[in-house]
DNA sequence: GTGGATTTCTACAACGATTGACATGCGCTG
DNA sequence: CAGCGCATGTCAATCGTTGTAGAAATCCAC
């Protein structure tokens, strides 16, 4: 039923290794044979079993790419760049959604799905993947987001307390004073991150910290925006501004301001990060970090393939993402 | 480096046959032998090679999932729902971002990766893919949308017609008389089905048709919807209402209508098709079509993998995706 | 036109899991 | 104790492709 190689060489009257070797771009062929070998392909529309090929060099031009939830726009986006970046590169990449942390260990370390990938770029949501560091996985891999304390694997990520001090100061500097942070977490994780960028701004700009200004929620979606912003409402002293650590966070905090009758941005101004596709139609459009998705794309894939292919220095590398303040109406009316 | 089956025969001390037999649940196993072997695997974290067991058994348990793009909500949380499902089922899911119809055609013709694949969930966006059915693919498929009028494969879809007719319905009953229609296109692809429902609708509640209230626009995303409504609004008498064909399309008209000073509902009633996420969250939140997504990937999987082991009939199959009609603030303020 | 280098191609084994035919050993039953 | 059924082992072949090693063909210089 499938045309396999034997029946190639069968039909260009060589034998199935010169087949092989044509496919392969194997150096000494005469163009003479290659063409018959190229036409016999063309007839018979031949396409290599990648079973039989990754079961023999112990390489399947396969990666995955483990992230929370791929119904979640910034993973979306992320997820679509990096198929791009590897099909560029002839490269399939393998979605996992992980939902959740232990999975997403777990997958890991679970022997790489019996050996048919040859790498993963890994993008934990929330707190750093401490224990991934430690057990040796045999597959390279690249992490996204904030960096754990060990572990030895290359590394891409946006400089997130820089970027949201950049953002917070942004507040700061269109005249607001009560700056609350939506998403705030502990740890290492993107939520301790970016509260120390936000706090930096604070401190920079000799306004005071309240602690009653930061929300950590339950989690980084909508809902938990919308939340958090009722009770920042509730304040006897409700803020003029809010800085949300992801966009979701911040259409949530939108949609209850907006059911508050209040007005963005002279009521209160809001800031998100991520820069998600939603955020830039909403109404008000939302002002918000804007990470180089494509940049991080390309260079997680290079990075991943340089040490697949082995031809990397040992030493790992780290890689900061570029990003842009984008300026909107949530901010500027 | 990897373990393999013969390591886990050598632990646990019996032969690789056996292990294998165990592995795939062969009658006649002591329940003594199968704990030693399963004990044996635990230790050593054995997965099988995939790539062998895949090349042996002509089988994988992988299925791809062709999608145009997968950073479009309705797209990212149809391949959320159907990875899901294939978890479910012990399937793998493979995510290929088609951007554009020549070149998903050419991806399921074109040898199913290698023959890794073990059958496909086809869903295009625009029209009907009608070469694909007359192409004899040699590996199931399913397709999700449009029905295309040849072809012999399963089919799982909304019936749009019915839904355009509802949705039409609803702003009919609001008290509109003048409904515009973003997304119409021709052949029979969705913009056409949905367009069959819509105007029967306005001729069921005796409403005139006016031509000049069906855009077509070039795509489906918020962009594409803001110029239509832009085009709607520059009409000598513009619509009171707009039934968009998809959510990204509602949202784009939604910001344009709010850039204009109109009031949603009460100017300008607009319903859209999907039910995705920002739409649930957007001020005004968007009343659409809500199909039953779950639904749907349980269903879609569930025929896939019955063509896959071949013991379905070989009759093919159509199953409609139940829906309803979420009424929010775009059309009841 | 012969020796030796070089190019071009082929035969064979291997990757790891599975399967089938067949042999073997054990505990029972009659 | 013959004979049966069950549980496992042995051995070999197979899936389709590629690496190794070497055979065959070609080329050049003398």
């Amino acid at each position: 039923m499938a045309t396999r190689l034997s029946d190639v060489a069968a039909r260009a009257g060589v034998s199935v290794k010169t087949v092989s070797n044509v496919i392969n771009d194997y150096p000494h062929i005469t163009s003479q044979t290659r063409a018959k070998v190229e036409a016999a392909i063309a007839d018979l529309d031949y396409k290599p079993n990648v079973s039989a090929r990754s079961l023999r060099k112990g390489r399947s031009d396969f990666i995955a790419l483990a992230i929370p939830e791929m119904a979640s726009p910034y993973f979306a986006e992320l997820g679509a760049a990096i198929s791009r970046a590897a099909k560029k590169r002839g490269i399939t990449v393998l979605i996992d959604q992980t939902e959740g942390e232990q999975a997403a260990e777990k997958l890991v370390l679970d022997g790489m799905r019996g050996q048919l990938i040859d790498g993963i770029i890994f993008s934990p949501i929330t707190t750093a993947p401490a224990r991934i560091g430690a057990a040796g996985t045999a597959k390279p891999l690249v992490l996204l987001g904030e960096r754990p304390t060990g572990g030895n694997f290359d590394h891409v990520a946006i400089d997130s307390v820089q970027a949201s001090f950049d953002a917070t100061t942004h507040l700061i500097s269109i005249g607001r004073r009560r700056i609350a942070a939506i998403g705030v977490g502990g740890g290492a994780g993107t939520g301790a991150v970016r509260r120390k960028g936000y706090r930096k701004a604070l401190k920079a700009a000799g306004l005071p910290h309240d602690p009653s200004l930061e929300l950590a929620g339950t989690g980084y979606h909508r809902p938990d925006g919308a939340a958090s912003m009722r009770e920042l409402l509730a304040l006897p002293e409700p803020p003029d501004a809010v800085f949300c650590f992801n966009d979701l966070l911040a259409l949530g905090a939108l949609r209850t301001l907006a059911d508050a009758g209040l007005s963005v941005p002279d009521d209160v101004a809001v800031v998100g990060f991520d820069d998600i596709e939603d955020g830039r139609y909403h109404s008000p459009s939302l002002t918000t970090i804007s990470p180089d998705k494509e940049w991080l794309a390309e260079n997680a894939v290079e990075l991943l393939l340089e040490r697949i292919a082995g031809n990397s220095d040992s030493t790992r590398r780290d890689l900061t993402v570029p990003y842009t303040l984008e300026i909107r109406e949530s901010t500027t009316g």
